[in-house]
DNA sequence: CCATCTTTGTGCACGCGTTCACAAAGACAT
DNA sequence: ATGTCTTTGTGAACGCGTGCACAAAGATGG
C-alpha cells in the first residue's frame, strides 16, 4: 500500500468509514468491467471476487450507501456504478495540477485513467524555465511563476506533487495558500498541511522496503532449519555502531538476551 | 495510501504488526537525515515530529524490536539507523526487476529512492521488440522472452509490474512461476496470487478517487447552509439509471427514504 | 551517595474494522 | 396463492491498532 492518511483521525464522513471509501474505487473497476461486457446484474459473492474481497465485506461496504441489492438477485451493475460515482464524487469534474514534470510527472500527465474518471489535467507546472512552453503528454508546460493564478482561474483544489523532496513542502504550502485543499503527494517527504487539507502519499520506496521485510522474513524461515552459519548475505556489510555509552553490552531483543547483534 | 496488502491476513510477522512495519521506514529515512547532520541522539518526541506520527505510537513501535532507547536521553540515531535497516532486510541486497518500460517503467527505472537503500535494478523487461537493447537510466532493456532465464540466473525475488492492465495477470504469473514472491504492482488491476507471494499495489487512480470523496464531502459541508439548487456540477451528466424492475420507486438511502436519487 | 529531572517502555481502555452466521426479503416455479 | 430457494442486509463477537497516562530507569548535578 503506497498510501497512508496523513491528516483526519479515521473520522467517519457522513457515516461512511474510510476502510470502506478506499475499497469504493476497487469495486468501480470491477462493475466498469462488468458493464462493459453488458452484465446486467452480479451478485455480491461475484463482484467481491472481482474485487479481491470479501463478500461479507463488501456487503457490509454497500449497506453503509443504502440498500441497492435485491435479495436472491444481487446487484444492479449499471445503478451500482452510478450510485458509487456519486459518492466519490466522480459525477463532477475534478481539474488537477501536476506540479513537477521530470519522469514520473510526465507519466502521470500521460495516465490514461487520468481523463477517464472525472478528473482533468488543467496544468503542468515545472520551475525549469526551459521546460515552459514544451508540451508533455498534449499539453504545453508552465512555469511554477503561474501556479497561483492557475489554480484560481481554473478553481484547481487538487493538486499533485512530483517534484523532488527537497522542494515538496514549499509547493505544497503555495498550492494550499493557492486554495488547493487535497495532495497526493509522490515525494519521499512528510508533509505539513494546516487542518482541512487532505493528503495522500505515494512512496515507491516505502513499498519496496516493507517488501523486502516480508521477504527477509520468507528466507530467514526457510534458513532457519539449516545451520547458522548462512549461505549468505546474512553477515552485514557493515558493522553495526554501538550505542552511545555502551561497551559491547547485551541488549533486551525480542528474541530474549541476546550480544548486541554481530553476527560474526 | 496507494497500498494495500493483498494476502496474508495481517498476520504479524515474527511479534512485528503489519501497522508498525509499515512506519518503520518512515522512521529510517527521518532517522538518515538526523544522521547525515551528524545528531547523535534523538527523543521520542522529536523523531515522531519528524516522521509525523505521535510519540507514543513511535516508543511502542521500536518496543516490538527491543529496547534501543535510553530513559532520560533518547534513541541513538546511528544505532537506531543500524536496528531498522537489518530488520527491513536492507543491510542486503535486493536485486529487482522492473517489467513494461513505458513512461512510468521508465520513470522507475530512473528513481534515485533505488539504488540508494539496499534495492539494485537487475533488469529492465519490456515486450516490444523495438525497446529491446534501447538503454533507459543506464539500463539496457531485455526482451520478455529473457524474463525467466534474468529471474532465475540472478536470484531475483522482488518484481515491479509497470505493464498496461490487460497484461498484468499473465505478467504476474510468469514471474511467479520464475521464482518472484514479492510484487509491486502498478497497473490498475487485482492480481491473484498463489499463497506465500506479496502484493503491494499503488494505484494512482484509486488515490485520487479517494481525494476525490473528501473533496466533494467539504465542499458540500460548505454549501448545504446554501440554497439546494446548487450553484454549480451538482446536476449529474447522465441520469441515474433505474434498478431492475424498478418504477422509480423510493430507495432506502441513509439520508432516510428519498426519491431514487434524481435531483431536477 | 542522594535527589531531581528527563524520557523511555508499557498496561489499559477504547474504537474501528473484519468476519461469522442468520433472519428477512424477494424472485421464481408450481 | 403458496412454498422453495437464493441472496441480501445486519446484529454480534472478536482482534488489531491507537493513545493515554504512569511507573521504572537512568542521567545529571550537588
Amino acid at each position: 500500500m503506497a498510501t497512508g492518511r496523513t491528516h483526519r483521525p479515521a473520522t467517519r464522513s457522513r457515516g461512511i468509514p474510510e476502510a470502506t471509501v478506499a475499497r469504493l474505487p476497487l469495486y468501480l473497476r470491477a462493475l466498469t468491467a462488468l458493464s462493459e461486457r453488458s452484465v446486467p446484474t452480479v451478485s455480491s459473492e461475484e463482484l467481491a471476487a472481482a474485487a479481491g474481497v470479501n463478500s461479507a465485506k463488501l456487503r457490509k461496504d454497500f449497506s453503509y450507501l443504502g440498500s441497492y441489492g435485491t435479495r436472491g438477485v444481487g446487484y444492479d451493475v449499471e445503478y451500482l456504478v452510478y450510485q458509487i460515482s456519486r459518492e466519490l464524487g466522480l459525477t463532477q469534474d475534478w481539474p488537477v495540477v501536476i506540479v513537477g514534470i521530470g519522469n514520473l510527472g510526465a507519466a502521470l500527465a500521460g495516465y490514461g485513467g487520468f481523463a477517464s474518471r472525472g478528473f482533468r489535467v488543467a496544468a503542468l507546472i515545472d520551475a525549469d524555465p526551459a521546460m515552459t512552453g514544451k508540451p508533455v503528454a498534449g499539453i504545453p508546460v508552465q512555469h511554477s511563476d503561474e501556479l497561483e493564478k492557475i489554480i484560481e482561474e481554473d478553481g484547481v483544489s487538487i493538486g499533485v506533487i512530483a517534484t523532488p523532496a527537497g522542494v515538496a513542502q514549499q509547493v505544497c504550502d503555495r498550492l494550499v495558500a493557492a486554495g488547493v485543499t487535497s495532495i497526493l503527494n509522490f515525494a519521499p517527504t512528510v508533509l505539513s498541511v494546516p487542518d482541512g487539507v487532505d493528503v495522500r502519499k505515494v512512496d515507491l520506496s516505502i513499498e519496496l522496503q516493507i517488501l523486502a521485510f516480508h521477504e527477509q522474513r520468507k528466507a530467514g524461515e526457510e534458513s532457519n532449519a539449516e545451520a547458522d552459519a548462512g549461505a549468505e548475505a546474512e553477515t552485514p556489510a557493515v558493522a553495526p555502531p554501538a550505542p552511545r555509552g555502551s561497551t559491547g553490552a547485551t541488549r533486551k531483543g525480542p528474541d530474549g538476551d541476546v550480544p548486541a547483534v554481530m553476527p560474526a
